[in-house]
DNA sequence: CCATCTTTGTGCACGCGTTCACAAAGACAT
DNA sequence: ATGTCTTTGTGAACGCGTGCACAAAGATGG
């Protein structure tokens, strides 16, 4: 992820692959379900449907924490809870503080998803003096000014940016000098942070840019579609591109 | 990564990877904003800059899209912004639906960031009758039991999920029976959908769950700072962060 | 028109992640 | 014990994405 790949190898940190890491809170959230259903015992396939992942990729996931099931049976499944839970770290408490207490802002911290896995919003962050003091979500905002400190009270090592994109950069740089090295960012913008510290982006019109692209795609193969016995055309397979990469008229250019 | 999808055969994807896909997004960001500031043209060294990737990446994303640059020059602002615009398909107007008109749901309602790409919110869905017809972000809220009226006469193909997570596969079932064909879901839930349909997921329980393992690992590298030689954290301001391979992704609510 | 300089476009190699397929391991019945 | 059956754990192949490094293309200046 974030962490410095331009240098060193960076030690095999822990052996565990970025792309297991992302996948353990979805396991998790599959047993959570079916450790508040008594279930005793999953198997791969069972979980992985539940998971909605190959069952070859979630065995080989929990291999790289180790060999935690039984063959014949399946996975245990209240100690597959605690052996990822402490793998993710959510054994302990983590202070998380949310800065710009917008519409967004303010739903997050309404979310009553950060409780459940040991992620405590510790503090409410806002540049508006009239904001301060204003509880939301049962939490006074604080002023922006208050941040340095607040960080190092709490001993805040994540912080959220939801503040509008003009503001993100500079408080992410004062949330990193205060000793956060961990952000998840919802501001519509690419933040420059130091070696060391891992940020996290939710950006809600990329992912909306992301569908509207297979969407119109969709559209164009349909429409080709009640043409005579739907083969498909040159410009809708892919794979050995030995064609032109651009398979598409490039219609007229502005200026 | 590439993402978070549900399953996907991928083999329907008209030469441009979905890594490319992902990143368009952040180019035209970065290229709408040299465009306000009245710049005709930027090399593939400043733009990958601004948007936080590597140059010869950059490069070899546009390449898919055609040669568009101009070699000793650079790329023409205005004309990559039309092209990249066109091949997301942002040169036409995608009617969005919200359903699950909560917290989240009406700070997305409120969300600007829709309007600026040609995402126009049509419609605000919730199962609440006492939400009914009340204005969110000046939009009367609509009933669930319409909404496969309000997804017909609008034409939505595009539907935003922001319900509890026991309501999202039910939603989910009926916007896609309605006609739906992409998903942004933001509930904690895997959803199944038939093939042909987009899922996409935001979800920000994972995303925090991400960072926490980080967070642990580095919290005990740290701690073994003082052993042997050492491999001080290198470079400090190295430039920005490098993103992971998916670069987007995202998150939600409550588990 | 030729030389030089800049920047694109891409061939190539490498590494990560995914998936298949199967041997090893254990449960369970006889 | 022995055999059968189930399910894990993983070796190996494959495909995708990334980044280097360089030749080709065009601009620019003499």
């Amino acid at each position: 992820m974030a962490t410095g790949r331009t240098h060193r190898p960076a030690t095999r940190s822990r052996g565990i692959p970025e792309a297991t890491v992302a996948r353990l809170p979805l396991y998790l959230r599959a047993l959570t379900a079916l450790s508040e259903r008594s279930v005793p015992t999953v198997s791969s396939e069972e979980l992985a449907a539940a998971a909605g992942v190959n069952s070859a990729k979630l065995r080989k996931d929990f291999s790289y924490l180790g060999s935690y099931g039984t063959r014949g049976v399946g996975y245990d499944v209240e100690y597959l809870v605690y052996q990822i839970s402490r793998e993710l770290g959510l054994t302990q408490d983590w202070p998380v503080v949310i800065v710009g207490i917008g519409n967004l802002g303010a739903a997050l911290a309404n979310y009553g998803g950060f409780a459940s896995r040991g992620f405590r919003v510790a503090a409410l962050i806002d540049a508006d003096p009239a904001m301060a003091g204003k509880p939301v979500a049962g939490i006074p905002v604080q002023h922006t000014d208050d941040l340095e400190k607040i960080i190092k009270d709490n001993g805040v090592s994540i912080g959220v940016i939801a503040t509008p994109a003009g503001a993100a950069q500079q408080v992410c740089d004062r949330l990193v000098a205060a000793g956060v090295t961990s952000i998840l960012n919802f501001a519509p913008t690419v933040l420059s942070v130091p070696d060391g510290v891992d940020v996290r982006k939710v950006d809600l019109s990329i992912e909306l840019q992301i569908l509207a692209f297979h969407e119109q795609r969709k559209a164009g193969e349909e429409a080709m579609e009640t043409m005579p016995d739907g083969l498909p055309s040159a410009a809708t397979t892919q794979e050995s591109a030995d064609k032109g990469p651009d398979g598409d008229v490039p219609a007229v250019m502005p200026a």
